[in-house]
DNA sequence: ACAATATGCAACCATTTGGTTGCATGTCAA
DNA sequence: TTGACATGCAACCAAATGGTTGCATATTGT
């Protein structure tokens, strides 16, 4: 599940990410097109796409078919921030007391 | 939002958000029990946390009580993570489809 | 006042990361 | 077959990251 984070984390991975979602099965080569890095610069996030288990990949011929592979992050959806969002508004509520005991801690 | 998903990103900063979640309001000594870290170290998780406005901040007296803010993850579980929830099976199928047509190509 | 406690700040270090360039390999089309 | 195209691999580099140690500062309790 790191992996997936980590993957996450670069603003370059998201945005190849967003074009799958877009356009499925795109090659290296589309997936450059107006991403200003150079072909490796990109071969290597959808390397890191990939070892996350992120996109799957399909050989035809000489090309590389890029697919989006939306289960970890429906894994994550579900088992993280699920968790976060179900405790959600009892940390808002704690946050909200704390901000407001203490600057008036003097009366 | 880069800032959040970088700091969600490893998995100490993520480890201690599970802890505030548990309980909130923790100081930075109570957060370094048990966490195989210095505490220098653990300050600077909590720092990224803090710029990511993952983490509030109510200073109480020498001490400084570290409140969960779950807004950030909230705004990325409805903008981010949405957006792939709403076309993930369109992408499963894609990615069946593709699998599928191109190792029986040869029919 | 003073010692203990809770934290901050800065310098430093090793590793990882994101990117580049150069060259090699495999596939298609004429 | 041969040239163009799509990709891979490896070396290299600068900057960011995660961690450490050492010292400074502020608050508390006796």
């Amino acid at each position: 599940m790191d992996d997936v984070f980590k993957a996450l984390a670069d603003p370059s991975r998201r945005e190849l990410l967003d074009r799958l979602r877009i356009e499925n099965g795109q090659t290296l080569g589309d997936l450059c097109r107006r991403l200003d890095m150079t072909r490796q610069a990109v071969s290597k996030h959808l390397a890191v796409l990939e070892a996350a288990n992120l996109v799957a990949v399909v050989w035809q011929g000489r090309e590389k078919l890029h697919y989006l592979n939306p289960v970890p992050i429906h894994e994550i959806a579900e088992r993280w921030i699920g968790k976060f969002e179900r405790s959600r508004l009892d940390a808002l509520a704690d946050l909200k007391r704390a901000l407001e005991a203490k600057p008036g801690d003097d009366e």
